[in-house]
DNA sequence: CATGTTGTACGAATTATTTCGTAATCAAAT
DNA sequence: ATTTGATTACGAAATAATTCGTACAACATG
């Protein structure tokens, strides 16, 4: 595996979106971005130091404010997390996943068009 | 709320996974069912009797070897863990989540065939 | 330069989850 | 009846995840 198991926690999934999303960030900013009323600033900043140990993110620690970037792609990321959830949640059956999530949070006319083009750009 | 916020941690996913199959079981039809080789039987039991304290199974304890069965509902707690993900990781889109899990998991062609015609239901 | 502000570092407390050792209970077989 | 085997109950240890208090460094500005 080149950069195996990526399996980031619940809080360490929050921090990631933030850090895609912007590129680059402070840890300021990041916590500002998550708007949490129930977890003060060190506490993101905590968990950003410790994602920076496990090699998620990297950092420029040049000026006093460090800048934090996500290592881990987020493509990469996300297949994984659907992959473990079609495994354990859905028995191996992308289909099954596939439809819980649409009967479920149910998509727009829009959406359901580009994924039927999706699909038929699949055969 | 009726029965609210059901959030099974992974290991509480897995026998309920077994449950669902088996519709009753005992604890050790589960434990060989999971055949952990990492885990002894007694962390099944306990996670069983967690469960039940918790309200997502019950048992009939009238034999000497109890009889459990899930409470929670398969389908809903399905739709619950892919809200819970589009919401986190998708950002709320469910488009995106099936077009991740499609072209990861590739389905087969059947699978696609039967993804479109559910597709069709829903308009 | 003294003082307040903003930031990082670090350690420790808290909470959640998983794990197992051991004792008690019950049933079956000797 | 006594032993053996399978089970549940309970408590506590181990591990993982989250949270925060506090100390210290850098910076701005009066």
């Amino acid at each position: 595996m080149t950069n195996s198991n990526i399996k980031p926690t619940e809080g360490e999934m929050e921090i990631l979106q933030m850090l895609w999303q912007k590129g680059l960030a402070t840890v300021r900013e990041v916590h500002e971005g998550l708007n949490k009323k129930d977890s003060g600033y060190t506490t993101t900043l905590k968990l950003m130091q410790i994602m920076h140990e496990k090699g998620m993110v990297e950092r420029d620690t040049n000026q006093k404010t460090h800048i934090y970037k996500a290592i881990v792609s987020k493509d990469k990321t996300e297949k994984q997390m659907v992959s473990k959830m079609i495994d354990n949640v859905f028995n191996g059956s992308a289909a099954r996943l596939v439809m819980q999530a649409l009967g479920n949070h149910s998509a727009s006319a829009d959406e359901i068009d580009e994924i039927k083009k999706y699909l038929d750009s699949l055969k």
